[in-house]
DNA sequence: TCACATTTGTCCGTATGTATC
DNA sequence: CGATACATACGGACAAATGTG
């Protein structure tokens, strides 16, 4: 059971030029940036977002991976999605150097934490939460 | 039009415990290695793949944003999808430190570009590859 | 061992929007 | 305007991992 539900119905703009799943992304970002989601606590199942926000599973998976990209969160299969560590997403953003160089390139780059592996059973690590 | 057409029918194995996606990201990422895939040139488009693999073109999305996400390749709206310059994805493993500093936590950390952005306008900028 | 529910992972088909040419 | 190509979004289905009984 996930602890921590919204307060407001969590009303989305399709009309809107921003695609849903980033706006998914956004507010869950907003509700684990300010304590809303804690830390190690599980996040609402996918189901349960779809829910939340009247969306296909898809759109919630979309706005999930990219959260997992951004460090904010991980998945462990069977069991849930769950918030990070502050400390590992803190660090996050602090990998430059690189993404100056290719700046200076002409790209933009977005240089992040794709997926945390781990290694010897998931599980076993999970609990150490 | 894409160039470099694969020379045999590129047989998957559904049976594999290995994804699909995976498989597929797996021999697209051999062929720009092997140079099958030249730098800058464009790779086959999603229709096209997903007859040559004979995949739905979600799968094929998901193997193309995985080798995005490691630097091989990059997306421009509307035109297709191009190889990276090889310069670019030589560097990609090279941005360790954190990564080590993650692994002794007990995390193994897969540290990637994500996307690059063109800033002014993207043709202008994707001309000059 | 087994069955069952829950949750995430993979995969398909389809439709529509947007950007490029 | 039309063709091509990637982006977003929906629906559904089944598999795999987990936890519980």
């Amino acid at each position: 059971m996930p602890n921590a539900k919204p307060s407001a119905p969590t009303r989305l703009y399709a009309v809107s030029p921003v695609p849903l799943y980033t706006q998914i992304k956004d507010q869950l970002r907003g509700r684990i940036l300010d304590g809303s989601y804690a830390p190690h606590s599980q996040m609402p199942s996918e189901s349960e977002l779809t829910a939340m926000f009247k969306v296909s599973r898809i759109t919630v998976r979309q706005a999930l991976g990219d959260l997992q990209k951004e460090g904010l969160i991980f998945k462990i299969h069977g069991k849930g999605t769950y918030v990070s560590k502050p400390k590992a997403f803190q660090n996050l953003t602090h990998l430059q150097g690189f993404g100056e160089a290719m700046a200076s390139l002409g790209y933009e780059t977005v240089n992040q934490v794709i997926s945390f592996k781990f290694q010897p059973a998931s599980r076993a690590v999970a609990e150490q939460l």
